[in-house]
DNA sequence: CATGAATGAGGATTCATTCAT
DNA sequence: TATGAATGAATCCTCATTCAT
């Protein structure tokens, strides 16, 4: 049915496989792991119930392939424009700015990363975090301690840092107002992770 | 079987339904509502399948009584402590280590606290978000809004601090090694808040 | 609960189990009995779940028990009304006018003894056939064969003709306008048992 | 197992779908609605439990299906062969053949039927009642109504002697023997319609 | 490769019934 | 005798998965 006979039967076949993956990703974002429909996936992709395992042995290595796919893309995403950068300062600022643009281009693969890494599912957990390893080292060794070594940070624990600014990235960008769109600017997180609540004497 | 012939009917009824919710929340913590066994919960707490029914009109009902129990009882523990101190820096601190302090006690019900803030059930949400009201207001009011008045916090946007504040808050209290102690100190935490990661000039 | 001071014990016991029956009637005609609850029906009467099952040994011989009140209460209605009159042409109206009144009168039995007439449980049918054996009787007999001996009707077989007479008796008074009132008037229907569709020659 | 491989996709379907109609007239029929067993009817028709909410939504929906399908099949027969009468009296002596007939070759979806119709499911009577809609009328205009215009019949409430035409037919078709075999002879029900008990002066 | 009918384990929910008080 | 908490068998329905075509 959706076959494109310019395609080549590779092409074809990754384009299914792409399609799956992102009416998988509709279904999970809205529903959750455990209450998605398998079939809604595959009717809404254009193809039939049994098309799915064509491609993808079961419904929890679907997820566990759009896991992959969400977690590189992020990465790659915030990684690239935080390295464009070079002031750990502005890194940071960086970070902030292009982590809300993936959440507000990718909302559908946000909550799912999101949900995943505050769900209760640890086979999900360990691969989204694994995923992320590139970008926690990233906030770790090329955002905070970075910027100790310049003389802009203070010599705190780069590695609980790093956890508190995903935190600070995750829960923020998941705060929506009534029409989706993200509550929090950027800049004000970025902001608040830079100089904190107090006034500096 | 928990037949106690000392307590009155009337307690007898409390107790059962304390102890429902208790191994709900045990369940709820590790499967998420969806993959809950509503069998397992009755037995685990020592009754027969159809007992919960005694108690809740549906799995639904029982996990919104079990966030509403869970949201009272996280606002009461850290607002007592907060409201106990009287300057807004140490409120701050204080904020952070009731916080810790309510998921280490707490754990099965932090868990589930959280997986639903960062979940995809609009009703649960939404419930929750009811029940933590007070809570924010005391983050608006009595924490940030306090600071600034004092003199102690730079003019922010008291609701948006808020919001990170507790982003924070869930976010690195949900973040566990190994052996499920949470990774973070929250001095730690609350130093971050307060001062961010720049060196002060 | 619903204790009468002045009766003496036999009279509470008689009073409780007709006030059973009674909503165990509304409760099976407004359901059938598969679908009918036990709960409801002591509830409504004013009493626990439980004391229903000091009066009748389960939800079947409550049941039963009905059967047997209703088809006396239906047998004596008729059978005293058709006695009155002498003339087998008349007591033909009165089975109608009786009938129809008890109906008027006891919607709730009436449904109850319908459905079962009509319905598929053996046991019920059974026990129902048995209360109304008198007044089939008193239609074989003291209508039909009657009527015939007086030279009234035709040398007709006096057994089928009972049945249809119930028939039409059943049929006609089941079928209700939209205020819950019999569409049939008892004189159009004696006439068209006792002289049919055609014009006399 | 039912898999025909002479038959094409839709046979199939079709066939399975009536093969699950008639196993689910066989389970309603025995038990009525609400004691059916869902499982029973797939079992019995040779299939998996699940296989029946392929082709119905719901065990109620099941019965609606099957109502429509007596309802039509039941109307067809009749109507058919009343029309092959021409004379009003005729008519009425074809009715019960032919109505009689039905019930014979049709004894379960003919119970189904006429529990429907003395039954309390409001729905299910709705229903029953839209398809016998033009068996209704056949006996108004083509039965009753016509007898008058040709001076055959008495001019009497077209609409209310229908109505006991099918009293009389239901009651007296459901009255069985020992053997199953109706009790009735259809010729001496269409007498007694016509004629009536009395004799004619 | 795509299809979709069939499968059947799994799970929520109902409710007649019991029995200790 | 009345109560109602507890029971657990029974049953509808869902849906991931299989597999013959």
């Amino acid at each position: 049915m959706p076959r494109l006979p310019t395609a080549t039967k590779e092409d074809t076949l990754i384009e299914t496989r792409q399609r799956l993956l992102e009416t998988a990703a509709a279904e999970f974002a809205s529903n959750g792991f455990a209450s998605a429909n398998i079939n809604h996936i595959s009717t809404l992709a254009g193809y039939a119930k049994g098309t799915i395992y064509n491609y993808f042995p079961s419904k929890r290595s679907l997820m566990l392939a759009l896991i992959d796919e969400i977690g590189a893309k992020h990465t790659n995403f915030i990684v690239t424009q935080v390295m464009s950068a070079d002031d750990p300062v502005q890194r940071v600022r960086q970070f902030f700015h292009a982590g809300f643009a993936f959440v507000e281009q990718n909302p559908l693969q946000a909550r799912i990363a999101i949900s995943i890494v505050y769900g209760h599912d640890e086979e999900f957990k360990q691969r989204i975090y694994q995923t992320y390893e590139r970008l926690f080292n990233l906030i770790i060794q090329d955002i905070v301690e970075s910027g100790i070594t310049h003389g802009d940070f203070k010599t705190i624990d780069s590695s609980a840092t790093a956890g508190m600014l995903m935190s600070l990235y995750l829960g923020s960008c998941s705060q929506l107002d009534s029409d989706g769109k993200i509550f929090f600017d950027p800049g004000q997180v970025a902001a608040f992770a830079l100089e904190g609540l107090q006034l500096r004497g």
